[in-house]
DNA sequence: CCGGCGATGTAATAAGATAACGCCATGACC
DNA sequence: GGTCATGGCGTTATCTTATTACATCGCCGG
């Protein structure tokens, strides 16, 4: 892993982002979800949770299983990975962004959430958006197809503004 | 590959609509609109293309190399199919389903398209829309966060009518 | 204490995709 | 016709992503 603007190395990372707060944030909110809806959050969904928080980029499963086999001291096989990748997504604290095979943060557990995204194709950034028109609007042409929802999918491959800025 | 309701077997598939004829379709359209631009629609290519139209289901690279392999009679590696498909959708005459990483001919390659798909978690049909409402959403909420859409995808898991109807 | 069940560990392998290298057909140009 | 550049294709190896199969551990109710 190279250095990069948006990742996090400090507690105050760039953007003018307490990004530690954010962590924070989601760690305590993924407690008090799982607390209420009697699943367990592990100590390894947890660490795997927090890795990745640990910047606002989709991050490949084997790139998490890097991170924590260096944290843990010793090498962990994939499947820790995939498994407590899955038990997050199920619960709705991570997304799993399709077209990069790759995992990121929920910004709003708990709440309703359709998973929409702008991903920046410049600096790997991705955004979580709910726009209740994108669902409304799916939801709409879903109903004149006669087809039943049950998981939209919405990923926007883009540059962001900071990346627009950059680059005249 | 198992004998599948919705694939195409005769000329006259289910559904009441003649697949052959989409084929087909699909092989002239895809010939006047490489002809147009001079583009080289090769042998190969075009038999990719007749493969990934062999039913409405987006299909793996790699059903589609065996489907290749069978037909030649002779072993082909995958690189022949990934370099086929990659020209069939840098032309938009097939299209990439990032959340099966499987691909489908495209319903209306030349005009604009934004790659919009219904996709049926039973029988796995995909069917291909391009809502201009969800255009527009996606366009404005883009607009809002500044962001520069290059490519949008739009992939709404659930149930087809058929399906619905079978299983009440 | 013990049986059951969910979580984790270990090993092997499947599925999807790309990199590196070279040959050969095509067509422009001389 | 000869020559050369280009693009398509074949071959092989390798990489990334994901899953299957099976063993073990630890907690909790009985
Ligand atoms: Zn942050
Ligand atoms: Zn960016
Ligand atoms: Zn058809
Ligand atoms: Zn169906």
């Amino acid at each position: 892993m190279t250095a990069d603007p948006h990742s996090t190395a400090g507690p105050a990372s760039r953007h003018g982002h307490d990004h530690a707060h954010c962590i924070a944030d989601a760690l305590t909110r993924a407690d008090a979800l799982c607390a209420e809806r009697g699943a367990r959050l592990t100590a390894l969904r947890r660490q795997v949770l927090e890795l990745v928080w640990n910047s606002h980029k989709p991050r490949g499963a084997y790139a998490i299983l890097e991170d924590l086999s260096q944290r843990e001291g010793k090498a962990t096989a994939p499947l820790t990975v995939y498994r407590a990748l899955e038990f997050l997504v199920e619960h709705g604290l991570v997304h799993r962004i399709e077209s990069l095979n790759a995992y990121i943060g929920c910004a709003a557990p708990g709440a309703v959430h359709s998973g929409q995204f702008l991903v920046c194709e410049t600096c790997g950034n991705a955004v979580e958006i709910d726009d209740p028109r994108i669902r409304a609007a799916i939801g709409t042409i879903a109903a004149e197809h006669g087809f039943q929802v049950s998981r939209p999918t919405v990923e926007v491959r883009g540059t962001c503004t900071d990346c627009q800025e950059k680059t005249p």
